[in-house]
This record gives structure tokens, C-alpha cells and sequence, in this order.
DNA sequence: TTATGTGCAAAGCGTTTGCACTTTA
DNA sequence: TAAAGTGCAAACGCTTTGCACATAA
């Protein structure tokens, strides 16, 4: 038997989760730190990161894959009623999300195919974003 | 106009493309590297560096979005003859390519629904490999 | 009271950069 | 011979960690 994780109720990770689900947002950690900092001038970014961590581990927590090459980005996780999908404006950076899983069809074939189990997908697409196209004209 | 990027052959550059090429496959800079300097005892991994960087620019080469943590993997560009996508085994953690594109009724949509203009996409799917699902019972 | 979590500063890791030197064209 | 690329080592940005201290249960 697991040893059961004996896990405390502390004052920075409510704050953590008190801004993850009124924000229902992605937001790097920077952004969240930036945030709580507010109400906790103490707290320390690795507290940030390592409760984030755990959450995500635990599932409360999502972390997306966003650009490669930038922060991670964290979102409250409304427990898989409705998974959704990011479109990244690679004019102005916005990150808007796209709530449909029109996906089911391809994750059928890929297990009747390659007898790959999906569990899981990260799903991101780039381009450009209703105001940046009309912009561009 | 734009100055026209006057661009050399080096044999760094070179060995790095023929590696690339030869391998068909993704790999992340760290193998690239290893590769490279059986031929080039004094290559620097910044180099290799450099010239991914700016191999992906021109379209050469395809910079990959894997799992968030890990470093940035590679691999040669065929042109966007057909994109494909990559399967990500949680358990002993395989690559798999996923040679297909059902992508498109699903852009199709986002386009009419959000105005949003799709130019590229990063999907990975998580899950088991077939041996892995066969090792598991 | 004690295991768990914290703050801090230092380290870690993949990646980029400044600079003097080398190479390509 | 001049512009572009290189190797090296140092810096970078995000994230994790070691440690002494604080706190929840």
C-alpha cells in the first residue's frame, strides 16, 4: 500500500488556487507570482513553482504547452468536462481557446492504426487572430 | 527590399544538414551534436546551435514541440509534403510519427467560428505504444 | 511535537551571446 | 579582404534544490 500523502493546508497555496480558479485562465508563473505577491509579500516564487507542481500532479492544476520557448503556463483544471485547445496569434501573442474536441475521430484512427492508446493530446495552433488579420489589410 | 541574407557553406552547416537528412528522423540537439563530432572533433555545440536556429527560419528544418521540460528536438523538413504528428509513449517513452492529416475539418471550423487563420499546428498525442499496452496486461 | 512546507540563495539545464579568431566567397 | 561563421566561456531565463527556519496538524 502507497504511504498516503499527508498534505497541509497551507496559506500560499490557497492563495495559488484562490488565482488560478478566479482568473479560469491560463497565466504563466510570473503572472501568478505577480499576483499573489499582492497578498503575500513574502511569498517566494519556488513556493509558486512547487505548489504548482504538486497541483498538477494532484490534477487540480493544468499545465499547457504553449511556444516552445516561453514560460510554462498553468490553468485551473475544470476536471475534463470539456478539454480544450489553444490558438496562438503569432502577430500579437494572444492565446485564445477553443472549447471542441472535434478530435475523437483522429484519436480513433491512431489507435486502430498504430494500437497507440491515447490518454492524453496537446493541441495547439498558430496563426493569426481576427484582429490581426483585419489589421493586416 | 530586403538585403538578400548572403548565406556560406560552412562544413559545421553541412555536417549537420547530411546528419539530419540521413537520420529522417527527430532528434533533439544534444544527439545532434554527439553525431557531429565524430567527424568534427572541434565543433561547438553552439554552432549547432546557431545553425538550427536559422535552418528552421529558412524551413529546412522543422523545430518540434515535445513534452514541456525536455529540450527542443529536430528534424529535416519535407517541404510540408504531408505534416505529420507524433505519439508520445508515457511509459517507456517512444516517438512515434503519425503520418496524417484529419486536421482539417477541425480548422476548418476554427476558422469559421473564431475568424482565427490557421498557418500551422503542434499536436502530440500522450498515451501507451502498442508494446507497452501488451507489456501492461 | 514532528512532518511538511517555506524563503532564500545557489545551482541546474538548455540555450544564447560577446568576442577574438577563422573561413568562405 | 570583408562579411559571415566559428569556438570558447560567460551569461541567460526559467526552474529546481539544499538548508535552516516556520507552521499546520
Amino acid at each position: 500500500m502507497d504511504t498516503p500523502a499527508k498534505e497541509r493546508n497551507t496559506k500560499q497555496k490557497r492563495l495559488i488556487l484562490d488565482c488560478m480558479k478566479s482568473s479560469g485562465r491560463h497565466m504563466n508563473v510570473e503572472e501568478i507570482y505577480g499576483i499573489i505577491k499582492k497578498h503575500d509579500e513574502k511569498i517566494s516564487i519556488a513556493t509558486v513553482y512547487r505548489n504548482l507542481r504538486m497541483l498538477e500532479q494532484q490534477g487540480v492544476v493544468k499545465k499547457l504547452y504553449m511556444a516552445e520557448d516561453s514560460p510554462s503556463f498553468y490553468e485551473f483544471n475544470d476536471n475534463g468536462e470539456h478539454t480544450h485547445h489553444h490558438l496562438v496569434c503569432s502577430r500579437c501573442g494572444a492565446i485564445i481557446d477553443f472549447e471542441e474536441d472535434l478530435l475523437e475521430s483522429l484519436e480513433k484512427t491512431i489507435e486502430e492504426k498504430k494500437g497507440f492508446k491515447i490518454k492524453d493530446h496537446r493541441v495547439v495552433f498558430y496563426g493569426l487572430c481576427r484582429e490581426c488579420r483585419e489589421a493586416e489589410k
